[in-house]
RNA sequence: GGGGAGAUACCCUAGCGGUCAAAGGGAGCAGACUGUAAAUCUGCCGGCUAUGCCUUCGGAGGUUCAAAUCCUCCUCUCCCCA
């Protein structure tokens, strides 16, 4: 159960980008058996994306290491309204919505974290009570000149873009959970640097041990660029249905492969480089499949993948659509809310995009006719839609 | 408080009285090629009852036959000075 102090740190140096400093850390273990270990999130958007896990999977090992894991949920910051956006102030959250992002942020967690092992504490518990006193204390505590220090509020500034002082605040707002918690390590993302780092110098100010500051790497997106977020669109979801999951992860670029490889999952890195890409990619897909759904899914799922992508196939569930008479293509797909607009479908057919029963589709004014048996039409390279001969559901009208 | 600059489609950015649904780039979508990889080529990329019509260039008014472009007010952002 308990390791050796090397051992220990071997496990928790895998992946990591940065231990601040990794002698403090030893230091502390060597007092101190059992750390108190810090994360936090803000429940603004409830789901969970592989981006998310690297952390956790993090966390988890350190569990496993004998670590208190303490699980912030950032209720207060996320009710003021996260302002790093950019023009637009998000909308502040009400205090059920935050209790519900809450609940099924901690459901997905869950998935990797031990329950059992985890504290989990909201900020408002302390940030509530600190007022308008104590802000003006805790912003005592550190100079406009080293709020500009963070990498990207020295660009924002140079660029000429606006900050608020809200923004300044979040950082000591965030060091003050460290300082409320007696945190001995902090985790995040390489993008949360600065902020640990403030936790740092508030905890020396308010007479503690500086935490210790663990960076993960930021996980790019299936578009292999830029860091996995759900506002790019280039997320994939621990919540993804199995199938779709695996097609994302199929999707994303070969060069970052080894780097899901190495955050996601336990499988050594050097074993798949003989691998081919593809085969690899695989491998990948139906582990996370695996760990997030079952293996009976992961394996459908890429059965599927090979079937609808590799010989043209079809998926095994598609929509179904009932359909009374004979409708024109583009009315029909436009008017269940299939494609977000007429022009849009219109498009897609001029292009090739569109497939009915196999055959591709060039008439704009394609009508659906129904004298076959079943219909299935393809619209764009991933989405298919069953037709069926129907009632009408309703006769009033 | 004073002076200056600016707000354009998902993002960045041009346009500065008609030829503007608005150049360019990125993202995205589709086609070819493939391994739903990369690279490359091609096309698309506001909406519709579609060779035309309608709504868009921060907001509200105004000038004009005609406005993203000119004027007025408003909102917001940035810079310089105090």
């Amino acid at each position: 159960m308990k390791l050796e102090i090397n051992e220990q740190l071997s496990i928790i140096n895998r992946g990591t980008v940065e231990i601040i400093s990794e002698d403090k850390l030893k230091a502390k273990i060597d007092k101190k058996t059992r750390l108190r270990i810090k994360f936090g999130a803000d429940p603004t958007a409830p789901d969970i994306h592989l981006g998310h896990t690297v952390i956790f999977r993090k966390l988890k090992q350190l569990q496993e290491l004998g670590h208190e894991i303490i699980f912030i949920i950032g209720d207060f910051t996320a009710r003021i309204g996260d302002p790093s956006g950019r023009l637009q102030t998000r909308p502040k959250l009400s205090h059920e919505e935050i209790a519900s992002n809450a609940a099924t942020y901690q459901e997905q967690v869950f998935k990797i974290l031990d329950r059992e092992k985890t504290t989990i504490v909201f900020n408002s518990q302390w940030l509530e009570a600190i007022g308008v006193s104590g802000i003006m204390e805790l912003s005592s505590h550190y100079t406009v000149a080293r709020m500009l220090e963070r990498d990207d509020f020295t660009k924002r500034y140079k660029e000429g873009k606006e900050i608020t002082i809200l923004e300044f605040l979040y950082p000591l707002l965030q060091g003050y959970d460290s300082v409320s918690l007696k945190a001995d390590v902090e985790i995040g993302g390489t993008d949360q640097k600065f902020n640990l780092l403030v936790g740092r110098d508030l905890q020396r100010d308010y007479g503690q041990s500086p935490q210790v500051v663990i960076t993960m790497p930021l996980l790019e997106g299936t578009d292999g660029v830029r860091k996995m977020s759900k506002s790019y669109g280039n997320y994939i979801g621990v919540k993804d249905p199995a199938k779709e999951m695996f097609g994302k992860i199929m999707s994303i670029p070969d060069a970052i492969m080894p780097k899901y490889f190495e955050l996601l999952t336990d499988i050594d890195v050097k074993s798949i480089s003989c691998l081919h890409p593809k085969e690899a990619k695989q491998l990948l897909a139906r582990e996370l499949v695996s760990f997030y759904h079952s293996m009976d899914e992961a394996v459908m799922a890429q059965e599927e993948f090979e079937r609808v992508f590799g010989q043209k196939g079809l998926p095994d569930e598609m929509q179904e659509i009932c359909v009374t008479e004979a409708v024109k293509l583009i009315d029909l797909l436009a008017e269940k809310g299939l494609v977000p607009s007429k022009s849009y479908i219109r498009r897609l057919i001029s292009q090739g995009g569109v497939r009915v029963n196999d055959e591709r589709v060039t008439d704009v004014e394609f009508v659906v006719n129904l004298q076959e048996e079943r219909i299935v039409i393809q619209y764009g390279k991933r989405n298919f839609v069953m037709l069926k001969f129907g009632q009408p559901l309703s006769v009033t009208d």
